[in-house]
DNA sequence: CTATGTAGGACTGGAATTGTCTGATTTTTG
DNA sequence: CAAAAATCAGACAATTCCAGTCCTACATAG
């Protein structure tokens, strides 16, 4: 299904709603979370989470909170995933190992990996700063709540 | 993690090896199964969900077995992942329905959406044949059985 | 008629994801 | 100083999904 986990998700979330707010100032996890509807718990996770990797900058106590420890346009989509979910892999063939169980059969592990490189470069494209001006662009079709849902056919 | 099943894993491998035969024959499931050393079952269920998306032909009873329904050039890594795992979506927000449980609130969904298309275009643009060639490169670089694990180092 | 195959459903075990709970530590504020 | 508001950290439960197996029915070549 190659699909992100739920919590790659409410990171990316989470870190466009810290870059459409004044950027100085912290947002706790708790805000956050009610903004979006997302279990406020595991939310926090996520964004201590994110905080380790060095995107996010925590504060404790009172008022405290975080915010983005880069500028918008200079976190990446592929930084916030790989932090989240852990290390890309196409399939799994190719570990972090390097192992196969199927190592001298398995005949697909190159051409795979270049589809691999392919989508961590897709993802390395995209900034936090892209997901703000796409909301705009969202915005602008008019579209209500509840009819801008979006179908992919694929 | 943003992984491929190993179903989808196995179906590529599978259509690899058809690819790879003469291409008149027909062959079962059981001896694709046994070059990958694959478990049989499972591969079987998989080549009838291929056969059944059209991307294979089936013949039953003795000396039956599979063969592509179209040339290897023909046929894409798209459709055999979408055949085999379902429609590709990135992101459980994004659904065959177009439903979100954070409809109102989820902002990510239109960004998000033009990376799972370009992923599309990525797999689409990748057909059995090129994998049948890669395998050839592979086997040029004279790496030992053992020595050539792909590690991918993100 | 029998061996060899595909077709298809049901089911189970295990792993991964998701979400919750509890406690400790840090920091602001009154 | 004490209380409140946060982050930090680990363990744990619930749920979902995947991988693999089993069983039966049907088709076809010899």
């Amino acid at each position: 299904m190659l699909r992100l986990t739920k919590k790659a998700d409410y990171g990316l979330m989470a870190l466009k709603y810290l870059a459409e707010q004044a950027s100085g100032s912290a947002h706790s996890a708790k805000d956050i979370a009610e903004a979006y509807h997302i279990p406020p718990q595991l939310l926090a996770k996520i964004l201590q989470t994110l905080a380790k990797a060095g995107l996010l900058v925590s504060h404790a106590g009172t008022n405290g909170g975080y915010a983005l420890a880069r500028p918008a346009t200079e976190i990446t989509a592929f930084e916030v995933i790989r932090a989240i979910d852990g290390p890309l892999f196409i399939t799994s063939c190719i570990t972090i190992h390097g192992a196969c169980d199927l190592t001298s059969t398995c005949t697909i592990k190159e051409p795979l990996r270049k589809v691999n490189d392919s989508i961590k470069d897709l993802l390395s494209g995209i900034h936090i700063a892209d997901l703000v001006d796409a909301d705009g662009d969202q915005a602008g079709t008019g579209a209500p709540v509840g009819g801008g849902l979006v179908t992919i056919a694929i």
